[in-house]
DNA sequence: CTAAAAAATGAACCATGATTCACTTCTTAA
DNA sequence: TTAAGAAGTGAATCATGGTTCATTTTTTAG
């Protein structure tokens, strides 16, 4: 008879491959993508660096998975505001505000993921993630204009420089480093009126 | 009595300096300041690698410098156009539309130049003229509240919004890879368009 | 308890690329 | 023409950080 150890069981392995994808998170929210090591997400994850590679096959494909992680979940909340019910300005409004206000409160992490240079690995999947926000605002304006609440204008034009608009005014260079909650929320208004009237006006 | 050499004329050593900025900018405009290596700047410029140390105290003084140059040129073609006679509306469409249109024409510096990720070093430099983009931006806005052709709204704001707007749907990853002459036009008009209305609407 | 397989370890290795510096070559005033 | 200093050279060094793998530890079926 032979002897033989099973493998550890799934769910085991998805335990140390999630905490091994939770420090490099913490990672991220603390300074980006840049502050991502090896060596420190194994720390973290009081591990080897050697166990990494047991559950990731390299730095990127790791990294890739935080990436799409994080990026899915506000992906996803995007597409619940624009789908509610309710005028296309109104869900536009919304939506614009919601994602603004994360962004804010989030300002490290929605840097990372929309903004923060990386290394071309990951360019393909955050353009992949930036063509999905960019579809669902299209689909909204679309929505707009068959209302007649927006003006005729090429949706996806509008939707990326909406995307662009939002991202520069909150977390580009010239944003302020921190701001009170009636700063932000000041700030919020004035990048969304910004967006709704490019999308409005006739 | 002591022998001594007189060291090169200024004339003479900027000319070295300024092989090697060429090749930088050269090396830039193929492929981003990720494409700048001592090595190549050194072998462009016919160089020994230590040699650009005479020149250069690191390489992010040679970077700085290139970047500075570029920037400071395209500043000074947006300063010049929004100071020209004529409506602000006039004028910051023309603004506008010319900006689109160069960075176009050089995607490849145009992104480097607003976009690309650079080290830390860079980021300050960046924030500088993005800064003073926007200042000549938020003057025309401003000029415009007052003649009553775009509505009251903070101009510091609605600038960066232009330059975060101009800059995904052009250069962001999102945008063609190269379109036409034809396509391209439409592109601009198109974005331009979208920040006209935002600034103009009521 | 035992042995075989799985899992973990972390020091060594490798790749990249910036920077240095002992040495060679060039320039110029006398 | 010459010697002192300037300029140039590029192989060696350093720094960073990802990846590997021979070895050790843990787990589990029997």
């Amino acid at each position: 008879m032979v002897y033989r150890a099973t493998p550890l069981t799934e769910s085991k392995k998805m335990e140390c491959r999630e905490k091994l994808l939770a420090s490099g998170l913490k990672l991220v929210l603390e300074g980006g993508f840049g502050n991502i090591t090896i060596i420190k997400v194994a720390q973290r994850s009081q591990v080897a660096t050697g166990t990494m590679y047991r559950y990731f096959s390299s730095k990127g494909e790791l990294c890739e998975d935080i990436f799409r992680t994080a990026t899915e979940i506000e992906l996803s909340k995007v597409a619940k505001t624009c789908q509610q019910p309710g005028t296309p300005t109104d869900r536009m409004n919304q939506t614009l505000t919601e994602f603004a206000q994360r962004a804010i409160k989030g300002r490290r992490l929605a840097y990372a993921l929309i903004a923060e240079p990386v290394d071309s690995m990951l360019d393909e999947t955050r353009l992949q993630f930036r063509r999905a926000y960019a579809n669902h605002f299209s689909r909204l304006i679309e929505e707009g204009i068959q209302t007649g609440e927006f003006c005729e204008q090429p949706s996806m034009i509008s939707a990326t420089a909406i995307i662009g608009a939002i991202s520069e005014a909150l977390i580009g260079p010239l944003s302020p480093e921190n701001c009170d909650p009636i700063e932000s929320q000041k700030l919020t208004h004035d990048i969304v009126s910004f967006c709704l009237r490019a999308l409005s006006a006739k």
